[in-house]
DNA sequence: GAGCATGATTCGAC
DNA sequence: GTCGAATCATGCTC
């Protein structure tokens, strides 16, 4: 009677525990525990070792434009990453070794158990199941503390504030150059910006951003940036009137009799935009592209006063400066170079000096 | 360490 | 999208 009775128990055990087991299995993947896989699978810490890298530390080393200046403090993230990948792996290793040991007692229990009460081999197999989702809800944990650790890892050693580093000084020389030979109207089209990214060895919004600080810290205080002003003024006027200078041989040279018509207006200056600008400004000549080659002479002699005024201000302009603000207009924003004055009335045609389109 | 310089970010306007 | 303006965070100089 008894192993008959204990027979029937198992059975109807066995019904009702099937009848749950089917409500309960078809469960989908918890969406929570597929982004956490994900995400440390992209930054390098579960699946295969990438080489000592991730995904993250790709992207540091992209967004330090590949310079080997920080390649310390990358290893260095590198090392902390490899450190939060081993602890990771440990704790989990550690974890489905408990969950093991766990189970195996469990079944030990049950089997034994189920000398004395009706249990079944199928019932012990969901109480493994049990078992089993108990300890990936703590992987899950795991697998989040581990997420965050990155997080912060990564918050720390790749955010741009932090990783602040002043550009070289050449980098900074070319730029201000630009700034201060488009004066009046600092403004580099995207072309612009490309090039000056490309001479600088820095990234387009960077140039950006240092166009965006320059010219609103020059609104802000002029009288600051002045010295700066001249000096760049004085290198641009050097490195032009070498290229004038050597305009004018190349004109007399192609044709001694007719200086001013040999080369239809057309001789490559440095920055040539806005530098002639620049002198219109200083002396009420208006530049005409075509007229450059007519203008020579006087471009040189307008250069010439440029490298005096730079020497001190000694010709008796009254301290009046190379880079007066008024390239601002009364509202503080930057004056249209070809905003028509009192004096010059240039016109924005084909034959239009501005290097820059953008604005 | 204070103060200034400077690169980056954020926010609102356009 | 870019821009100016304000602000933050770090670097540099003294």
């Amino acid at each position: 009677m008894k192993p008959a009775l204990f027979s029937v128990l198992c059975e109807i055990k066995e019904k009702t525990g099937l009848s749950i087991r089917g409500a309960q299995e078809e469960d989908p993947p918890d969406p929570q525990l597929m982004r956490l896989d994900n995400m440390l699978l992209a930054e390098g810490v579960s699946g295969p070792e990438k080489g000592g890298g991730s995904a993250a530390a790709a992207a540091a080393a992209a967004a330090s434009g590949g310079s080997s200046d920080n390649s310390i403090e990358h290893s260095d993230y590198r090392a902390k990453l490899t450190q939060i990948r081993q602890i990771y792996h440990t704790e989990l290793e550690k974890y489905e070794q408990a969950c093991n040991e766990f189970t195996t007692h469990v079944m030990n229990l049950l089997r034994e158990q189920s000398r004395t009460r009706p249990i079944s081999p199928k019932e012990i197999e969901r109480m493994v199941g049990i078992i089993h989702r108990k300890f990936s809800s703590i992987q899950m944990q795991l697998k989040q503390s581990t997420c965050e650790a990155v997080m912060i890892l990564r918050s720390r050693f790749l955010d741009a504030r932090r990783k602040r580093r002043n550009f070289s000084k050449q980098a900074t020389e070319i730029l201000n150059e630009y700034f201060y030979s488009h004066l009046s109207n600092p403004y580099p089209s995207e072309e612009a910006k490309e090039e000056l990214a490309k001479k600088c060895s820095i990234t387009v919004s960077q140039v950006s951003n240092w166009f965006g600080n320059k010219r609103i810290r020059y609104k802000k205080n002029i009288g600051k940036f002045q010295e700066e002003a001249n000096l760049y003024a004085a290198k641009t006027a050097v490195t032009a009137a070498h290229a004038v200078a050597a305009a004018v041989q190349n004109n007399q040279a192609n044709s001694p009799t007719t200086p001013n018509s040999g080369s239809s207006g057309s001789f490559n200056l440095p920055n040539s935009g806005d530098m002639f600008m620049n002198m219109q400004s200083l002396n009420g000549d208006s530049y005409q592209g075509s007229q450059v080659g007519a203008n020579v002479q006087s471009q040189v002699d307008t250069l010439r006063h440029v490298i005096n005024q730079t020497g001190g201000y000694s010709d008796g302009l009254g301290g009046s400066s190379l880079y007066s603000p008024h390239n601002l207009n009364a509202n503080g924003g930057w004056q249209d170079a070809t905003t028509p004055s009192s004096v010059t009335s240039p016109t924005e045609g084909p034959g239009s000096v501005h290097s820059d389109t953008s604005n």
